[in-house]
DNA sequence: CTGTTAGCGCTTTCAC
DNA sequence: GTGAAAGCGCTAACAG
């Protein structure tokens, strides 16, 4: 123990301990600090978080890692951590709210924090409340949570405006003289698939179009892909095609391309998010960007900061559309 | 408190504890596990490590989550990690050596049980040395680690086969007719790139060809696409470009493309990694394939799995080449 | 300003 | 088998 190296004793404690106001004598103060580089000593965490009741984790539940969307959620959190001098636990759901709920009581068993919940907002309103429920407990054990994605848990949240977004990329596709649209969605018990196809459908009715012809499957590359080649199987008459997200519509891509289907020449394809492959796909992804950074930055905040009044807050975040290569100008 | 609940106080823990040899009665086993049910207990997992010594996390350090390579690789970490019932920690130096350093100490002052170090692996001695020296603290204070790249930490490793990898690569690339060549390469300081170059020289050795010509510039998508102007503008006579990994032929590939330049009818391109998008890029990225996420699980299980003799482990990863369409056969 | 004294919640000998 | 008691290492009143 660096105290008795020292002299003193909960004297290190002060000099040691959290930065703040803690008033020890200069001598003393330098003796300490010597003796703890002496010894090599590091504060254990562990013991700091028992006694003073606040952990430096917070918690990260998200997807899957491997997903560039929540990989840039996560880079944000992980940013806006550091500044705070906490870190972060991460950990991967793969769509399973039953694991997001098992993780939710794991981060409260460990005392963190703060815990920022991602993606994996089901409409199953059984599973909700459960989490919801989960979430509850931790709050009352005096965490913290915030969560992105649909206002629909006890938390605040950070909202992309996925319909607003949908809506709009809607319209200026239809502005580039499509009429006819086919959707490659995600599974439909996913919060921001319906957000998304709702708000695209009623982009559509504003521009006096009829509704997209809609396919559901998975929520990935490989949905996109084979979504695209069933599109192609059943035949479709649309001259654009709406991929749920980024990452689909690269498996999209991919599909179309191997079938001889030229983009944006034979079919225009969009997609939603802006992950940084998009720029970089061939023909480039007209998309609808979302800044993820600062999303995971601003979540972390909202998990952090004293509570405003009763209600939950929400944090809307704008959705810009962005036309690249991929989408055929037919005017 | 449980306990009052039940009955009985240290009996619970034996009941709730880590599971193991526990003897107690199933009465009783029973009336603590319904109380605790009941109250909705869960144990103070802080308390646990405080008292057993053993933590349950995990910490992972990478350069960047953002980039799909290390994004794999904490995939299989936290794959491996879950199967243990572990949570894992992750923190990013962003190639910062010092910031490296200074996640050690923090994971150290957290009781991490183990720590996975992935990608900042510098030739600076004094850096390495103090990270060295920073491990074999947390060592010392009951840690375990290991890393992946070289073997230059004193700890096991899981080493992919750069050198032959690249070697290979640049045989087969030899192979199709090319015979002069031209490297997209990182900072020279980092242990990736000197030995992915190093490899690829000797393949060409090996294959009677002169050294490739090469330019260093930064690490990622940018660097990449930096590069490739910057060979453009600097003229080269080269028939193949590989780039040092799959992100950098990313971004050289948009730049070639914008520069006008036809991949592969005008220039060749190669990567290293094979990360899930290098199959969807136009044309398909000739690379060299790494297992990435198996490599995360292969890297946890050397940290925690009890060492073996003296001497440290070294997990030497095959890697395998690919060819696809980004590389013309010259024949 | 600085030393003493209780715990934080759990695991663990050590008796009964 | 099960209860009692002693810490794990640190922080936080509370006295000096």
């Amino acid at each position: 123990m660096a105290r008795l190296a020292g002299v003193s004793l909960a004297t290190a404690s002060r000099v040691l301990g959290p930065a703040g106001t803690r008033r020890v004598g200069s001598e003393l103060r330098h003796r300490v600090e010597k003796a703890a580089r002496q010894l090599g000593y590091t504060p254990n965490l562990v013991a700091r978080t028992l006694a003073h009741g606040a952990s430096d984790v917070v918690g990260l539940i998200v997807h899957d890692l491997t997903d560039p969307y929540f990989a840039m959620l996560a880079g944000g959190v992980m940013r806006a951590a550091e500044r705070r001098g906490l870190v972060v636990l991460i950990s991967a759901t793969r769509r399973d709210p039953e694991r997001e709920i098992a993780h939710v009581a794991t981060l409260r068993a460990q005392r963190a924090r703060a815990i920022v919940l991602a993606g994996t907002r089901v409409t199953d309103d059984r599973l909700t409340g459960r989490l919801a429920a989960e979430l509850e407990r931790y709050r009352a054990a005096g965490g913290r949570a915030a969560c992105v994605g649909r206002t629909v848990l006890p938390a605040d949240t950070v909202v992309p405006d996925n319909h607003g977004g949908a809506a709009r990329l809607a319209r200026s596709l239809a502005a580039l003289g499509h009429r006819r649209f086919a959707v490659l969605a995600g599974p439909p018990e996913l919060m921001v698939v319906r957000e998304r196809l709702a708000g695209f459908a009623e982009g559509l009715r504003d521009a006096g179009l009829p509704d997209p012809q809609v396919l559901y499957g998975d929520f990935d590359r490989d949905g996109g892909h084979a979504l695209a080649e069933r599109l192609l199987a059943e035949g479709t008459d649309a001259t654009c095609v709406f991929a749920a997200n980024d990452v689909m519509a690269v498996g999209a891509l991919a599909a179309l391309r191997a079938r001889g289907v030229s983009v944006p020449a034979d079919l225009s394809l969009a997609g939603f998010d802006d992950i940084p492959t998009s720029r970089d796909t061939v023909p480039a992804l007209t998309t609808v960007r979302l800044p993820l950074e600062d999303m995971g930055e601003r979540v972390l905040d909202l998990a952090l900061d004293p509570d405003s009044a009763g209600e939950w807050r929400a944090e809307r975040i704008p959705a810009e559309v962005i036309i690249r290569e991929s989408t055929r100008d037919l005017r």
